[in-house]
DNA sequence: AACCAGAGCAACCGCAACGCT
DNA sequence: GAGCGTTGCGGTTGCTCTGGT
């Protein structure tokens, strides 16, 4: 309320900046150091906002960033704490060298979000879809359809790429040549909304029939999970639903990416319960401890000696996160 | 060659927390 | 303790590039 606004609209350069602008801030903070991010752009000759010279700086002027490709471990690191931490990217960024948390939240939106899905895994929860159908399936009458419902909307644009760019073979036949109530014809340039119908009725199926995914399934992102989710597909083929497609190459088949066998190997992840419960410990902890600084609330609790989810020794860590 | 769609990335925005007075 | 300026963070936007048609 009457804040000063961190720089007047009018005299301010946006957009991306030019070699020359570079070359001045670089130049200004080598002599000067980064103060006052306000005065900055007033004592080098630039027409900024502070805050757009501070983001600049530490984005891609910096001269301990790292630039170019993320390597395998780098993306290993990050799925793993991401699995604990959930978006907390600075706190994740801090543990890649010459990393910022702009590259890593960009890298997890255009690439990594998108390997897991082409896996099975559900980006945000770190659990196979069909886990997560599983645990829809185990809910009571008048949870389950709204859950299931509510998770269509989380899961959707990740099943649509699974389903679109992992090739699966929907065995869609053509219009008119599937006999009534055989197979029903979803072509590929209009199948969005249809596939969000298999989706439900993938859901719908699990809530009816339970037995068909077994409850308490280990986690097992390498493969065992997405044959089930696999099987259970292909367990619906051709059935009453009115619809006939299989998943011909869901999981891990062909490209699966080292990093994917450490997500949550064997003894260290017990499953999506425990997984479940460091979420809830960071929940808590952050409830109790609302008010603290974003840092701290990260807490303790997650890298505890109890903490068998976290595949990276303490001592690997860059920075400690405590 | 032109057009289009999607991917990748840099930059911006709004908010929350910190720190100083 | 309140008020205000500064800094940090995460979500979002929009521009550019590239590949496909």
């Amino acid at each position: 309320m009457g804040r000063i606004p961190c720089c007047e609209k009018e005299n301010v350069k946006r957009g991306q900046w030019t070699p020359e602008e570079d070359q001045k801030l670089s130049s200004y903070i080598a002599q000067n150091g980064t103060r006052n991010w306000r005065l900055i752009p007033k004592h080098a000759g630039l027409q900024r906002c502070g805050k757009s010279c501070r983001l600049r700086w530490t984005n891609y002027l910096r001269p301990d960033l790292k630039h170019g490709q993320f390597s395998e471990a780098e993306e290993q690191t990050i799925v793993t704490l991401h699995s604990v931490l959930g978006n907390r990217w600075s706190v994740i960024a801090a543990q890649l060298q010459g990393r910022t948390d702009n590259d890593v939240k960009n890298h997890w939106n255009t690439k990594l979000k998108k390997k897991l899905s082409g896996m099975g895994i559900d980006p945000v929860t770190h659990k196979p879809f069909s886990h997560l159908i599983t645990e829809i399936a185990t809910l009571p009458p008048p949870q389950a359809p709204n859950l299931a419902e509510a998770a269509l909307g989380c899961f959707k644009d990740e099943m649509l790429h699974l389903l679109t760019k992992r090739r699966i073979d929907l065995q869609m036949q053509q219009c008119g040549t599937a006999p009534p109530n055989h197979n029903i014809c979803i072509k590929p340039e209009d199948n969005k909304d249809d596939t969000i119908e298999k989706i439900k009725f993938g859901l719908s199926k699990a809530i009816k029939e339970p037995d068909l995914f077994p409850i308490n399934m280990p986690w097992d992102p390498v493969g065992a999970t997405s044959v089930n989710l696999d099987r259970s597909f292909h367990t619906y083929t051709g059935s009453d639903s009115g619809f006939h497609y299989e998943l011909a190459s869901l999981g891990n088949n062909g490209d699966v990416s080292p990093w994917s066998q450490s997500l949550c190997t064997g003894s260290t992840c017990a499953g999506g319960d425990q997984h479940g419960h460091l979420h809830e410990n960071l929940e808590n902890e952050q409830g109790e401890n609302s008010g603290t600084r974003k840092e701290t609330r990260i807490g303790s609790s997650i890298f505890n000696s109890d903490c068998s989810l976290w595949d990276l020794s303490s001592d690997d860590l860059i920075n400690p996160i405590i």
